[in-house]
DNA sequence: AATGATACTCGGC
DNA sequence: TTACGGCCGAGTATCATT
């Protein structure tokens, strides 16, 4: 029997910046992506608890999560390199207790215990990360164990904070009557479609005809969404292999000019090019990601002859791509900017071709 | 028919 | 003009090449 643990730290980047500013534990704290335009351009990235009950979440307008704060409440700018950082370390101990290992964010991962054979051992497991985590890094996790990974996802989301949720083969149930947005994977598009079809619950998705849902969202997801709605899902818990990367920002302001753009496109493609040298990384194609005034996403990209590592190569195809999109394009006014690098090949891929040859 | 390149959509944190 | 980050990965459609 598969034995699947999901686990998460709760609300993250607030609890890591609490610990390291202990004047403001236990106040609403909101963490914030800032674009540089003015003073409350940007967006929240985490609220903790306190900040929550007033109404504050997750990619919520600053401007928004401004008017609903209390007067004590705190907002600090996201420091993730130092958060990836406390990740990292936290990843170590998970992966030390599993079989198998899937870090899916910065802050959360799939573990495969089957070897444990039983649920209670499994729940032993789980509380033991649990406690080496609040030992070592003064940080609470919530878990779900459950026979397949959406199960264990939809577990730990049970209880939150501190939580620990178990749900046995046979106990999907209990979340048939949930609407059907909590399912995993689903999202407001895909929302929108099923109220044309009156589904409400996740029990109503699982009575849906499977061969309307493919119709509607194709073989793949049509598949998918059916089997969620079931509670199954065979997915294996396996190490993800990283397939590009990408840096993005806004320019200073809307602008439709290549001088205007281009510096903010360079630099990004700087900020890029280090992490490709810290994680060893060869990339055959790279592409130019745009976001105009009204939010509309455009990407242009082009592949290389072979491989590269080179910052040359990606400022030189950028500026090109670029100058070409804008050509063509010329009434399009850009509001963000960013540069990615994909088709890679690095050392963890070279790692699992050896794992398979043996 | 298979494969690759490109542009775009969707969902999650 | 009253509106918003910066990532990640999976998947689909379409076209070109072989």
């Amino acid at each position: 029997m598969k034995l699947i643990i999901h686990i998460d730290l709760d609300s993250f980047y607030a609890s890591v910046e609490e610990l390291r500013h202990p004047e403001i534990r236990g106040k609403p704290v909101v963490i914030c992506m800032y674009s540089g335009r003015g003073k409350d351009s940007g967006a929240v990235a985490t609220a903790n608890y306190p900040a929550r009950k007033l109404g504050i979440g997750s990619g919520m307008p600053l401007r928004t999560a401004k008017a609903r704060a209390s007067k004590e409440t705190i907002f600090l700018p996201a420091d993730r390199e130092f958060y990836r950082k406390v990740s990292d370390r936290i990843m170590v101990i998970f992966r030390s207790y599993a079989d198998s290992f899937e870090q899916r964010s910065i802050d959360e991962a799939y573990l495969d215990v089957s070897s444990c054979k039983t649920l209670k051992s499994a729940e032993l497991i789980a509380k033991k990360i649990k406690a080496e985590v609040l030992k070592k890094e003064k940080l609470t996790c919530s878990a779900g164990i459950g026979p397949n990974k959406l199960v264990a996802k939809m577990a730990s989301r049970e209880q939150k904070p501190d939580g620990l949720t178990i749900v046995r083969e046979g106990e999907w149930k209990k979340f048939l009557d949930k609407p059907v947005d909590k399912l995993f994977g689903i999202g407001p598009k895909t929302l929108a479609v099923l109220q044309k079809f009156k589904v409400k619950t996740i029990r109503d998705l699982s009575r849906l005809d499977k061969d309307l849902l493919i119709k509607e969202f194709g073989e793949r997801k049509g598949h998918l969404f059916h089997e969620h709605s079931l509670g199954r899902d065979s997915e294996p818990v396996s190490e993800l292999i990283k397939q590009q990367l990408s840096r993005m920002k806004t320019i200073p302001k809307d602008s439709k000019q290549f001088k205007e753009i281009f510096p903010t496109m360079q630099s990004m493609a700087k900020e890029l090019h280090k992490n490709v040298k810290a994680q060893d990384i060869k990339f055959r194609t790279i592409s130019i990601i745009m976001i105009n005034t009204y939010m509309g996403l455009k990407t242009r990209s082009k592949s290389l002859p072979k491989l590269s590592s080179s910052l040359k190569d990606i400022l030189d195809c950028s500026k090109e791509l670029l100058k070409v999109y804008l050509k063509e394009n010329p009434k399009d006014v850009m509001r963000r900017v960013g540069v990615k690098v994909s088709s890679l090949d690095n050392p963890e891929k070279q790692k699992s071709l050896t794992e398979f040859r043996k």
